[in-house]
DNA sequence: CTCGATGATTTACG
DNA sequence: CGTAAATCATCGAG
């Protein structure tokens, strides 16, 4: 009888003769962490419309402008209008409609935030600077440049892509910029043109500049959206890939097999062993690791499924003649239900 | 398509 | 941390 007092819970895994494999009995309920909202966003598709339009608007506002400015000058010498003018200021003055609540665009502020790290921390954005929204808090975190600790060599698909969605979001962001200014800068002079006729004052100019700025960078948002967007997909594909399976050469499995058969007694490669089969099979070292691990336990649950795999890498290696002997004792009980004592204590 | 093999991930433990 | 064990998700042969 096994004297299994408080059998010790160490990971000592020579199973008992008399236990059986009690498997899958703890069921454990499976949680659906599934995300089935995967969806593909393209791009910015409209955004850049939109922008077409309203500068069609703009330019077709001041071809008409232009068209009529021969009635403009008419009106603006009318002997009327010194008059007219102050009678628009004074009914301007009692209806003034007060400019305040300009300072509202707070709330979406945390969002742009929340984009605006993600997009950072992805590399996206440079370090470029960001006037607005108060948003000059979040700087110092960022990994300035270097950032030489990037272990992963074979991301280089990851990254061509990243980097061609860091492009077309500079580019993007570049537009929007220059629109911004050029739109502006219409407004400006419209209004400055208008002032002549109607009272507008420079404040007024002021906030509805403040106001074009705001409707932009709500454009840009969308823009930072749709780039986080894409970054994601690109990512969430990426780990996909990564959980993606693909079989071991014949080289890797041959190296793996073959140390794993000829340390048979311990089979726990050091750092370094890893690195020796990981630099032969050219796997990782955590693919090494995943090996060992998932091959210790398989083979532990059915050994004579590996009755043959076993004899053919024992025979090649031949080395180990001490090892070899568990080797032969296994082979003796072949699918017996009592895998008992054929386990060497791995494991020292 | 099914189904076993298998690499990768997750969970729990010391 | 490294590992055991369970589980996931794909591969690949039939």
């Amino acid at each position: 009888a096994h004297t299994s007092d408080l059998a010790d819970h160490t990971h000592t895994w020579v199973p008992l003769p008399g236990e059986r494999d009690i498997k899958g009995s703890s069921g454990r309920a499976r949680n659906p962490s599934d995300s089935p909202d995967e969806t593909e966003t393209e791009g910015s598709p409209d955004t850049s419309d939109v922008l077409q339009q309203i500068m069609a608007i703009t330019d077709q506002s001041l071809d008409e402008a232009q068209a009529r400015i021969t009635r403009k000058h008419a009106l603006n010498c009318h002997r009327m209008k010194p008059a007219l003018f102050s009678v628009l200021c004074e009914i301007k003055e009692k209806t003034v409609v007060s400019i305040r609540g300009i300072q509202e665009e707070d709330p979406p502020d945390a969002q742009l935030m929340r984009l605006d790290n993600m997009l950072l921390a992805e590399g996206v954005s440079r370090p470029e600077k960001r006037g607005r929204g108060g948003s000059a808090a979040v700087a110092s975190t960022a990994t300035p440049g270097g950032c030489p600790n990037d272990n992963n060599i074979e991301h280089s698909d990851y990254r061509a892509k990243l980097s061609q969605i860091r492009q077309i979001y500079h580019s993007e962001l570049e537009k929007y910029e220059q629109a911004c200014c050029e739109f502006t800068t219409h407004v400006t002079n419209l209004l400055r043109e208008q002032s002549r006729m109607r009272p507008v004052s420079t404040k007024e100019i002021e906030y509805m500049v403040g106001v074009i700025h705001g409707k932009f960078s709500a454009i840009q948002m969308q823009l930072k959206q749709s780039t986080c967007e894409a970054l994601m997909t690109l990512r969430s594909r990426f780990l996909d890939a990564r959980r993606k399976r693909q079989n071991f050469s014949k080289q890797a499995t041959e190296v793996l097999n073959e140390y794993f058969y000829s340390h048979l007694s311990n089979p726990y490669p050091s750092e370094e062993a890893k690195e020796d089969l990981a630099r032969k099979g050219g796997i990782t070292v955590s693919q090494v690791s995943n090996w060992f691990g998932n091959k210790r336990i398989r083979y532990k649950k059915n050994m004579g499924k590996f009755q043959e795999e076993a004899t053919i890498y024992t025979g090649k290696s031949a080395m180990d003649a001490t090892k070899a002997r568990a080797l032969e004792s296994q082979a003796s009980c072949l699918s017996m239900p009592s895998p008992g004592e054929c386990w060497p204590d791995w494991r020292i």
